[in-house]
This record gives structure tokens, C-alpha cells and sequence, in this order.
DNA sequence: AGTGGTCGCTAAACTGATTTAGCAGAGCAT
DNA sequence: ATGCTCTGCTAAATCAGTTTAGCGACCACT
């Protein structure tokens, strides 16, 4: 790999100058008194040999590797850390950083020989990802060098960067009380532990805060909630079908996330009703197949790949200790429709 | 970041010994003469410090990073990406290296700049990894070192892992034949470009030669073949619509992925027809909607992990330059039944 | 003539490892 | 006593940059 590579001493060379001016002059140095020939030479010497420095060189000295190491529980589980990772990537080349990836799979040992190897490294910052929007806590030998966390929030003080789940509760709530939606809303996907356990997930708990202010403010309570072991379709078809059984059908369904409304999707179509005549469906995440379904699916979409960026930049360009929350978009599609009456 | 690390001359000094010798002893090199006790002293000294060799250092002598430079055309948009990662940062971890990951985005600018990068950090090997099975160019910049080719071919003679969706096409055929399909067999997906153009897909033109051998071998022929303009699910309902509206009505349906057989659903539930009882639907990928759709959708899963972890294996414990198949392994799930006479 | 300041540049130290070349002492044979 | 080998270890060079300290030439001023 990338023998022969002409060195600062070729081009120093090449130029008839010192290595300290060619250094000096490839860097831009301020405050320099080296002529505007000089640099001419350094330049023209330095293009013509097509030198590039030799980074563990440079690092050596000056402790400074241009990379960010991009930790994170579970790279592959998720659907969504592709996302997480291209906005990083993204933002990291636009600063000319590059990210080295390691995944703890929530395993102790496994995090240690990634802290380990990302120390050993000598990177510039860490990216501290959970897949699952949650509270974490930061292995304390990262701390000595920048870090913010992705997807999660701790209670070190961390810069850390979050979707806006409460807002998304808001935005989802807001487009159903607008199309006329009041007494009829069910919710799916209730779920005790992620709500209580902010070690488990951050986002059903604001989520639900979301939706219940709004629906207070508009003086509207839920027709039924439905509590669901997991966010998984089986788990929304089978509310779906709990909630159909019922005396009083709901005009609209506020499920969790897309995978439950998947499978409230199932229900309803084995119930021979239609979505959006009969009932309306929204929910969160904007999973690939949310446009998938037919009707395709309303939704408030993880921004994961400006949460990416935006991790970066705040690593980079310093960033604040309080939670930066990055707005999900609600994408209105054709399962919204006025109740029928 | 890990400032105050204890230096090899820490370690010697603290064992009373030259940095030759404690470099010696913690790199277990054979045929020195060091005594026991030395080794002793310097191990001991060594852990008492929490000594951990600075990489930067090293690899400016050895021009070894212990890091491997991921290279994809686009992590982001396929689900599958994450596996391929996953695989590779495990196997990676195995033997102690580190995953660079970064992405062209099919850009000749950024694939140019993810050269530049990794080889000014001297990374000791390349994995070129496609998001579509398919033929593509290496550039010239990153043969000076290993590369593996993965997900991909490409016509330099380099190692590469890809999936065998021959023997997925004769699973799937199979399959079928074995529970008694043989006139009725439609195939929804055919794709010209995808089949002709080895720089576009590999796999389709594989998974059909795969079906059609083990077809014509029982002297069975396809009832109908669909073209499709793209693999998603709206292809696969129009496609699916279309059969429905024949006057043969198939038994089994082979759809050339998870995607279109998800849009085969939708148009066999608005039809009134069951899975699998009225028809059987097979399909290619594994993606994770085939395990949430109702029934549950039979598949053969593309081994991303696997090949991931293969591509490592190959890069660093030497590989053969011929491509390297990793089986599909079929999922047999609800979606198969006997036909209906 | 001496002093001081600026200009334009360079020698050498330094980063922390690996590696080459070789030294001092012991043991043994001649 | 000399030469030889073997043992156990070390000094110094090396990798390719950055950075500190400072040198010689020139000019201006007193």
C-alpha cells in the first residue's frame, strides 16, 4: 500500500529549500517571512512529486490523526444506523476526517477492546452511538479527549444529539385533530418499560408526552390505548385486532413506530376495512417500508442522517452540553383522511 | 485523548533494561537471548504502567496500521449494509485490526478523496465493497496493497466474496418442485438490463440460471415470466395484478426479491386470494420484512455477515484470487404449500 | 563604528516506536 | 596467553513529519 511516496524531504529538495520551510510553507503557516518565491517553489515541487504527507508521521508529533472513532452498540441490527453512519461519514469528509467504526454489541469486553483500539489510535474525538434513543454511561476512559453522544443522552454532560420525539408526538396528534379526528383515536404500542426506563429508550416516553399535551390542549382524550410487549407487527396486529373487537371502531390509530403499524395494516385488511376510508393510521420513524404499504403510510421520519452530521460538527466545531434536538419530519401520505362520519 | 501514556522507554527504565530489550520481549521475538528474568522485569513493568505501544509510532517504522480501509459505493441505502459491516468488524476484531469505513456514493470526486485518505494512513489492506452484487473497476490507486472485492467482480484477478444466487435460484426451483409445483410456476421480475449488464447485477442473471436449470431439469417450464422496471414492491403488485388477470391462474409465484414479493401480497390480498393455500410465493434476500409479512415469506437470505467476515478472512489470512461463493441459505416459512387441485 | 531590528531561511531536536550493528564478558580450546 | 564462540544486552539509526531556536545578511539609526 503506497510504496515509493515522495516524503517533505523530496520536496524540500526538489524546491532547494529546508524541510522547515517546506512544512511550514504546506501548512500555511502564519506570521512565516518565507518569500512568495519560496512558496511558488514548494508548491510547483510538491504538485510535481504528487507528495502527500505521511499521517502516522505527522500524528506522531503533533497528536492529531483527522480521525473520529464511531462507537456504537449495535451497527447492524437497525435498519436505521446505516443512515446514522452516512450523515457522519458526510460530515466528516467535509472536514477531512475520516471514521473508524467499532461496535460494542452492548458486550463489556468487547467495548473495552474497542476503547482500547480507538485509544490506541490516538483519534480526535469520539462518537458515542446507541441504536435505540436512550441514557447511557460513557466508559470514563473516553472522557479525556471530545466526545458526543449520538441517539443518546447521559448524565456527564456530554453534547449529545437526539431526534425530537416530543415534537414528533405534537406534529402526529396535530395532523389528526386538523383533518377532524377528536373522540375516536386509538393508541398502539404503550409499553411500560420503555416508558419508565430511560436506560431503555427515551423516545416512547416523549413521544407520548407529545401526544397527550396536544391532545389536552385541544380538550380530546384517547378512545383506547393499547399496550404492546414489543414494537414488532405481530404485536400491532394483534392490537389492531384487540381494538376492532371493540363496540366503538376508532377513526384514527396513533401507532408507535411503522413495524406496529405494519401489522395494523394486517389486521384491518383481514377485517375487510380500508385504510384511509375506514380509519386513518399515522405513526414514527418513516422505515423504508412506510412508503412500501398501500396506502402508503403517514409518518414523523428519524432524521438520522442529519443526527449523524450534525454529531460530527458538534465534535468538530465544538458544540454545547445540552441535548441538540434534531426535528423529525412528519410525511403526510394517503393513510390520513377526515373520519367518516 | 489519552494523554499521559506510559512510553516504551517508561517501561525500560522502569525494568531497568533498554528499549531494545522491552521492545523485544513485548513483541515476543523469537531467537533473541534475552534471560527469562528480563522478560519477567519487562512484562511486569509493562503492566504496572498500563503500557500500550503508541500505533503511530509503530506503523511509522513498520508501515503497518493494523487498520483496514471499508470502501462502498453506498453504506446508506440498502438494509443489508450494516451485515456486511457487521461481519467485517467482527472478523476484523478477531485479529486485532480496526474498519476505516467510507463511502464513494458512486462519485468519482469522493471516491478519489476516500483513496486519498486511506492511503495516507497506510492502511494495511482494502475491502471494495459493492451494495449490488455486480462487476466493477478497481481504481489503480489501491492495488499497490491487498484488496477483496466484496459483494463484487471485477476482471483484475483480485480475491472477491460474493453470494451464490445461482444455487439460491436452484433452492427456490427446488423447493417448489418438491411440494408438486410444476405447470403453474410464474416468475415476476425478469429485468433486462439487471440480467445483461454484469456492471449493473450479477444476481439476477444468476438466480435466473439458477431456476431455469433446475426447471428444465425436470423438464418444467415457466407458466409466465414478468419483466419488472425496478425490484420494488409497486413492481411486483403491477406485476402480480397483471397474472391475476390471465386466464391461468399460477400456483407458486418466484418473485426475484423480498420487495416485489411484498408488492405480490398486496395485490393477492386486495384479490381475495390466500397465501399459500390458493398460491405459493418464494422469493430472494431475507430482507426483514419477509419474516413480519402475514403468512411469512420464504426466502433465501443473502449471508451479508457471512460475506463480510469471509472478506476480512480472505484479505488477511491470504486468499485465492477466484471469486469466493457463500451459500443462500433458504428460509422455508409460511408462504409454501402444496398446489390446490 | 557600533547597535538593533527585520528579513528569509535552516539546523537540530523531537515525537515513540523498531531494527541494525555491535559490545562486554564468560567459557572453552589451543 | 590468545583466539574463538556464545550469551545477554545496548547505542544509535531510522521512519517522516513538526517545531524551536537561531544564524547571517542587510538596513537604519545614533
Amino acid at each position: 500500500m503506497g510504496r515509493n511516496r515522495a516524503t517533505l524531504a523530496d520536496v524540500a529538495r526538489k524546491a532547494g529549500l529546508s524541510k522547515t520551510a517546506a512544512s511550514m510553507v504546506l501548512n500555511g503557516r502564519e506570521g512565516t517571512r518565507l518569500s512568495a518565491e519560496a512558496h511558488q517553489r514548494v508548491f510547483a515541487a510538491a504538485e510535481e512529486l504528487g507528495y502527500r504527507p505521511n499521517l502516522a508521521a505527522r500524528s506522531l508529533r503533533t497528536r492529531k490523526t483527522a480521525t473520529i472513532a464511531f462507537v456504537s452498540d449495535i451497527v447492524a441490527t437497525t435498519r436505521f444506523a446505516g443512515d446514522l453512519i452516512r450523515g457522519a461519514l458526510d460530515a466528516a469528509r467535509e472536514r477531512d476526517h475520516v471514521l473508524l467504526i467499532t461496535e460494542t454489541q452492548g458486550d463489556a469486553t468487547f467495548e473495552q477492546y474497542a476503547i482500547e483500539a480507538i485509544l490506541d489510535r490516538q483519534v480526535d474525538g469520539v462518537i458515542y452511538a446507541a441504536m435505540a434513543t436512550r441514557r447511557l454511561t460513557v466508559p470514563a476512559a473516553i472522557l479525556g479527549g471530545p466526545v458526543v453522544l449520538l441517539n443518546a443522552t447521559s448524565s456527564d454532560g456530554l453534547p449529545s444529539v437526539v431526534p425530537d420525539d416530543e415534537g414528533a408526538g405534537r406534529s402526529v396528534a396535530t395532523a389528526l385533530l386538523e383533518l377532524g379526528h377528536r373522540d375516536a383515536i386509538a393508541l398502539i404500542g404503550r409499553h411500560r418499560l420503555k416508558e419508565d426506563d430511560p436506560e431503555v429508550s427515551l423516545a416512547a416516553r416523549a413521544r407520548l408526552h407529545g401526544i397527550r399535551q396536544t391532545l389536552d390542549e385541544a380538550e380530546v382524550s384517547l378512545l383506547a390505548e393499547c399496550f404492546c410487549t414489543e414494537w414488532l407487527p405481530e404485536h400491532g396486529y394483534a392490537a389492531m385486532r384487540g381494538l376492532l373487537s371493540k363496540p366503538t371502531r376508532p377513526s384514527a390509530i396513533i401507532c408507535m413506530n411503522d413495524r406496529l403499524a405494519f401489522g395494523a395494516y394486517q389486521a384491518l385488511g383481514e377485517a375487510g376495512l380500508t385504510v384511509p376510508e375506514d380509519i386513518s393510521v399515522i405513526s414514527f420513524d418513516d422505515d423504508p417500508i412506510a412508503a412500501w404499504l398501500r396506502p402508503s403510510l403517514a409518518t414523523t421520519a428519524l432524521p438520522h442522517e442529519q443526527m449523524g452530521r450534525r454529531a460530527i460538527e458538534l465534535l468538530l466545531d465544538g458544540g454545547v452540553a445540552e441535548p441538540s434536538l434534531v426535528p423529525m419530519p412528519l410525511r403526510r401520505r394517503r393513510s390520513l383522511a377526515p373520519p367518516a362520519d
